[in-house]
RNA sequence: GGAGGGUUGACCGAGUGGCUAAGGAGCUCGCCUGGAAAGCGAGUAAGGUGUAACAGCCCCGCGGGUUCGAGUCCCGUGCCCUCCGCCA
């Protein structure tokens, strides 16, 4: 959520700048719902003032024996008068609330204009994409012919994008797992969580998947609970309502989380593999800072997704999100794609975002600089690190040998026990 | 699922209808001390909204209601704790 004082300010900059997200927003509502608030509510409260004066001689005056019927019927009109306008400063509040609810975060001045993905910049490079000597095959092949993942019998359990890892297939989701979050903890610094991979509806609307999102995910209506999309949402909530003190930022989590997803309006778009799934694992890096960290951060933050890939030598790059595919909370977001070869491109794997005070705002994420001063939003940044089905997916294809075993790399040895996949 | 208890400030905690929601811990300063701790004294401190700045208004888990007036009474509900039941 935005503060609408920025609004307030500059109503027709800030249109500039959000609509070249491309769509509308409703900031110009946002913008008359706000006036007409603050005008209702400076006449409401001036009548609260009367009330609180005026009721206060109510028992003066019985002490003194007075006569307090006239008041008391004089103020009861008052008091029916307030409950009037009261509700209607609720009603504008309420459709205020809606309207800011719906407007995304503002690009960053440094994010490229553009319209949709295909105008996103590239801004490194890491590896050359893997030459093979034979045909190679795409993941999905490799992992029925080694029977290491069964696409029919997760079919058979839930349904279409399910997919049933066996034997090293398992394994290898599961070292993946264990090399991202130790590389995370022990090198890098982040805490480790292990959260609930369910959310309630407040928690889900802080990080900004509700009210926009809610066909997305899939939702538990009996509890009005739902499955986690990704652990950003557990994460960046985790300190949800506190105030948190100074010398404990930044904050830096990591967990290992499974991610659902309902994929609506991603129909017929990478069917095969397990490169879309309603249900995958991921190791996800959220940061907590003080706001003039934010941007640092953001760039520290997609080094630790990249130290994964280069550990693991699967050709990347990294791209900057042009301002019509920027995701809504986010001020600015680095993708990190790895190369895919039964794709012949390179395809996203981490998503690194810097959502300044957006979110922070939207739950409510404050710190105190000091003892004696008011409390700040921090800013939150997110990334994966990695996508696991992808990373998966990417050891596979890339690792791949002429007679259809998969060479691990060296990083996932010590976790898998084996060499090799065959 | 059933029964009971709780929910007040960055922390603890009093407060069952009416002037400004106690007190403590904390923090700052002073006295005391060789120095510190303790003790004593003074000060400071709540979040939101709003204003040029004041003021004003709101805030006692959340939402309704009763009342001239609600932290306090009534109804609903979230969460925490205890016991019972069920259960990995």
């Amino acid at each position: 959520m935005l503060d609408i004082r920025k609004i307030r300010e500059d109503k027709e900059g800030l249109k500039e700048r959000i609509f070249a997200r491309g769509g509308e927003f409703p900031i110009d509502e946002a913008y008359d719902l706000d006036a007409k608030r603050r005008e209702k509510l400076a006449e409401v409260e001036k009548m609260k003032h009367e009330q609180s004066v005026r009721s206060a001689d109510i028992p003066k005056m019985k002490k003194a024996g007075e006569d307090t019927t006239a008041l008391m019927a004089e103020m009861k009109q008052l008091s029916s008068r307030i409950k009037e306008l009261d509700s209607e400063v609720a009603d504008i509040e309420a459709a205020l609330r809606e309207a800011m609810l719906d407007i995304p975060n503002i690009p960053d001045e440094s994010v490229p204009f553009g319209k949709d993905d295909s105008e996103n910049v590239e801004i490194r490079k890491c590896g050359e994409p893997t030459k093979f000597d034979f045909e190679p095959k795409a993941h999905w092949d490799i992992g029925t012919d080694l029977d290491i993942l069964d696409f029919d019998r997760g079919a058979k359990l839930a349904g279409a994008r399910f997919t049933v890892y066996k034997n090293l297939g398992a394994r290898l989701e599961r070292s993946c797992i264990n090399f991202m979050l130790n590389l995370h903890v022990e090198e890098q610094g982040f805490q480790e969580i292990l959260p609930p991979f369910i959310a309630n509806r407040d928690i889900m609307t802080g990080t900004g998947q509700l009210p926009k999102f809610e066909d997305d995910m899939y939702g538990m209506p009996a509890d009005d609970f739902f499955l986690i999309p990704t652990a950003e949402v557990p994460l960046t909530n985790l300190r949800d309502g506190e105030i948190i003190s100074n010398d404990e930022l930044p904050l830096y989590y990591t967990a290992y989380t499974p991610c659902f997803r309902r994929e609506a309006g991603s129909a017929g778009k990478d069917t095969r593999g397990i490169i879309r799934q309603h249900q995958f694992q991921k190791v996800e890096m959220v940061k907590l800072c003080r706001p003039e960290d934010s941007f640092d951060e953001l760039e520290s933050l997609t080094d630790c997704a990249e130290e994964v890939l280069r550990r693991l030598g699967l050709p990347y790059r990294v791209i900057v999100l042009c301002t019509g595919d920027l995701g809504f909370s986010a001020t600015k977001t680095y993708d990190i794609e790895v190369w895919m070869p039964s794709y012949g491109r390179y395809v996203e794997i981490s998503s690194c975002s810097n959502c300044l005070d957006f979110q922070a705002r939207r739950g409510s994420l404050r710190f105190r600089r000091d003892a004696d001063s008011k409390p700040e939003f921090v800013h939150t940044l997110n990334g994966s690190g990695l996508a696991v089905g992808r990373t998966v997916a990417a050891i596979l294809e890339n690792y791949q040998n002429e007679d259809g075993s998969v060479t691990v790399p060296e990083a996932l040895r010590p976790y898998m026990n084996a060499d090799v996949i065959k």
